[in-house]
DNA sequence: CTTGACTCTGGGGTCTAGTACAGAGTTTAG
DNA sequence: CTAAACTCTGTACTAGACCCCAGAGTCAAG
């Protein structure tokens, strides 16, 4: 069966950005940062092949798991996922961070949470705890 | 039992930042920001009296607590503490906010400590789940 | 061929909480 | 009095991930 010469399949900025609903801005934020390369140049302006809309996805989800653009850029270096070991190297830093941060956001909701509840069951008058704690000497005990 | 007509007893910045424990240029920048109030001036000197040692570190209790300079601002206003509804607003909205980013991490954390762990015990030469993840269509149910 | 929609480059601005510096002036110890 | 140490103002820079704009150029439909 002869087909057509299948033709690059591209698409303008414009069209990439409505599709992977993000930016143009952002489309060429990242292609200066590496995440997409350089697209072909059909005239003066860029084409992308269509391909490129699940890589912007792709970017989109790292991200929502808390992955920086250059950890998501060393990401897709490791794309064909050969090297496992790396990515999980990357991966595990994240989660590391990830884990610190909720150490420190848990002590922070533990005080704010018994501040404001000293502050509600504290009768007019008296002195406000939550400013009582923050002008006195030390905020929690860790 | 006559006295002395006692001094402001003030502090040039540098005398105030080290017994603070910050920078000097973070109290000029509290000042420019309104935290701190503008001090009088001796000569051509910011001197400023002793009591704002106990004003920085309250800033920076408050810090750790999660509170941005803004709201800071807003508690120190509310320094007095007879409005206790509104420092119970601040201290609230703070702990929302602190909660929501508690929900998004957690949310984080599980999805990847899963993934990283499936990658650990995903065979080689098989794909590695983490890159099979983000390239996939959804990165986690919520 | 015109018109309108699109795209280009290059630069600036946003947010937060500072830090760093230049170049000038001031204060204080000796 | 001098020299060191301090302080002044004002500006610019940092990180991270973009957004916005001007002014010029280009492309596609009618």
């Amino acid at each position: 069966m002869l087909m057509a010469p299948t033709k690059p399949q591209t698409m303008t900025i414009g069209r990439l950005a409505k599709a992977a609903d993000v930016g143009v801005e952002t489309i060429r934020y990242y292609q200066q940062r590496g995440l997409l390369p350089v697209p072909m140049a059909v005239g003066a302006y860029r084409h992308y092949p269509v391909a490129m809309n699940a890589r912007i996805r792709f970017i989109k989800r790292a991200q929502e798991l808390g992955f920086t653009l250059d950890e998501i850029s060393e990401l897709l270096r490791l794309e064909d996922g050969t090297d496992r070991v790396s990515i999980r190297r990357i991966a595990t830093a994240r989660l590391d961070q990830i884990e610190q941060k909720l150490t420190d956001l848990r002590r922070m909701q533990k005080t704010l949470r018994h501040l404001v509840g000293a502050c509600e069951h504290t009768s007019q008058g008296l002195p406000c705890p939550i400013i009582a704690t923050l002008a006195a000497s030390t905020v929690a005990a860790p």
